[in-house]
DNA sequence: TTAGAGGCTT
DNA sequence: AAGCCTCTAA
């Protein structure tokens, strides 16, 4: 028995919007914790992972796992018949074939029901490697999204290089080049510092330090562990380094240490409404990503607004497919920030945290890259 | 001889966009009191009924009644050639097989003169019979347009239950079921009471009673009346009734009556802009149905703003053809709210009221609803 | 007031 | 499927 209370119909929307294209059919897992979907776009060439945690609702309930095999066009189409400020609540039942939807307007005098067949689809989970990445740039999803839309108009794939300058997005087209590079921002630097921490098996802790020093000296010493993984990342060029293996691959654990400590919603008060727990938060270190609820721009005080953060131990350049990369960008409707995180001849991942869960996507590089 | 001025041609150009689908040819009818059109659509399923009165006209001679015999695809040509807001003049003569339409800029440094074709056309002018309907629903329009258009995603057809509950639409498709439900506001219900009621042949004294009392007494006496026409309102279950009859089926006048005394922009002042005009409107009592010029959502002090208000004497349960409904919303662009009229077994009556007059559809019930 | 998104039409 | 237009959000 699934029952989750979403406090804007507008986050699945967007969601599906993000994800209808890549994939066509796709479970969404839900179990105690929330609700997780994982999928491959159908050339195989992507790798979509969303998760929902159960914190992020206003109220949920999972007594048992289960999958719900859904064909993302109908419930795309369903939740086409919500308004964006609608109270959205889902209901399956642990044997049933059938997701309930239900819209309330917030002052409840229409309550529309929507009743979605289910469908069984073959969950190949398939485990995603955690990775020592080398480089992580975070920025303004709007800012991604238009340096990958500008570019794919020139171009079918863009170099992404980041360096002691900074990071490039390099594409050639047949009429045109064009590069942009992106400075980092010292603001931005700290702003970001822990963005994205809340994913770690240890968002606790994280938690608790969040001021900078404690934070960083934390970070160092994780850094340090991190330096005797796999695949070599040179010692000696680790400077920069302070959460860049955090944010994805801290933990030894092999496969999914990664999503499934994502608690930081859920320990500490799960009824409250989803606005309320935003307040809450005074730093965004564990999930701010502040959707786009008409976010102010830059006045509000605790959420990162503009400028460009890069943390590398690695000077990395990688070729990717820019079509993919625009999909991906849809997400920005999801979340101010987002972060690309990097290393040499490995899958790109494109994160956008937002403040039920967050949605990833991964790429594989064009192999040729100069 | 014809000669009607009208304020803005926007109407007329939003009248044709509303029913140039459902009907190729149609004939204008016009006589002194006003211009009325009445029209099968070509699967003879559903009937529109526009009716434009002589009071809603900036200026409107007609000696003796003319048919003016229209196709409506060349007539909608001609109307992409005016402004929205240009003034738009029609003319012609009694035996005449030509419309004239001139269209005057508003600072009258641009003249444009149209002469369309006209066609004999048979007018089998089908009477519409006087209706005691069972239920009315008066919503705002863009809700009505949003839940037909959402539910025609899913399904064919609508089945629109009215009762004490509230009015329910509900679909089912192949993907998923949906079905909204809308509970009244008692504010809405108060604001509409006595919405329509430009349409009885007492429009004038409606009008000088446009205090809630006087209107709500004048409403039961006429619904008394009513009470004793045909197709056999059950008496006993008039609790709610006040002006579910009046709206559609006042008075024993056969044909014109309705839109007659409707003439708040001739009688105060005739040459105000249509605007201005607006603004003098204290009461939507007679002509509210602000059109859509970007009309502010609810801020505004004389227009009905949101909300549902439903009447009803007996439980109504019946299935139309969503594909119908779609096209009769489009003429949400003329009026911020629509009413429907609902009988068991009856066709549905679908109403917008605008400044100018209104405009109706008609749609029969699919057989074999539950 | 301007820009972006969604719906509708061709 | 592409372009146009309208409506909505910033």
């Amino acid at each position: 028995m699934l029952e989750a209370k979403l406090n804007e119909a507008a986050t699945l929307k967007r969601l599906l919007d993000a994800i209808k294209e890549l994939v066509q059919d796709a479970n969404f897992e839900c179990n105690e914790e929330g609700i997780n979907l994982q999928a491959m776009d159908n050339s195989h060439v992507a790798l979509v992972s969303v998760k929902l945690s159960a914190g992020g609702f206003r109220k949920y309930r999972c007594d048992r796992p289960i999958p719900l095999g859904v064909n993302l066009g109908s419930l795309t189409k369903v939740l086409k018949c919500a308004k964006d400020d609608d109270i959205c609540i889902l209901k399956a039942t642990d044997d049933g074939d059938v997701l309930s939807l239900t819209y309330e307007a917030r002052n409840a005098d229409r309550i529309a029901e929507y009743d979605m067949k289910l469908m069984d689809i073959d969950s190949d989970t398939l485990g995603i490697p955690d990775t020592d990445y080398e480089a992580r740039v975070t920025m303004p999803a709007s800012e991604f999204s238009r340096i990958v839309r500008d570019l794919s108009n020139l171009g079918e794939s863009v170099r992404i290089e980041v360096s002691k300058e900074g990071v490039r997005f390099a594409s050639d087209g047949e009429s045109a080049n064009g590069n942009i590079l992106l400075k980092q921002t010292e603001a931005a630097r700290e702003r970001y510092r822990n963005y994205g921490e809340d994913d770690g098996s240890d968002a606790e802790e994280v938690k608790d330090e969040d001021d900078d020093e404690e934070g960083r000296s934390k970070k160092t010493k994780v850094k340090k562990e991190k330096v005797k993984k796999e695949d070599g990342a040179e010692d000696e060029e680790m400077e920069d380094v302070e959460a860049v293996e955090n944010a994805e691959t801290n933990g030894d654990a092999e496969d999914e240490g990664e999503f499934k400590a994502k608690s930081d919603d859920e320990e500490g008060e799960e009824e409250v409404s989803d606005s309320e727990s935003k307040k809450k938060r005074k730093r965004p270190s564990t999930s701010n990503g502040k959707p786009k609820k008409k976010a102010k721009k830059s006045a509000d005080d605790d959420l990162p607004s503009g400028g460009v953060s890069i943390e590398m131990t690695q000077h990395v350049n990688l070729t990717f497919s820019l079509k993919y990369l625009v999909n991906f960008s849809k997400s920005a409707t999801l979340s101010d920030t987002v972060q690309l995180m990097l290393k040499n001849d490995v899958p790109l991942l494109v994160s956008y945290t937002f403040g039920q869960g967050h949605i990833r996507y991964y790429l594989a590089p064009k192999i040729g890259d100069d």
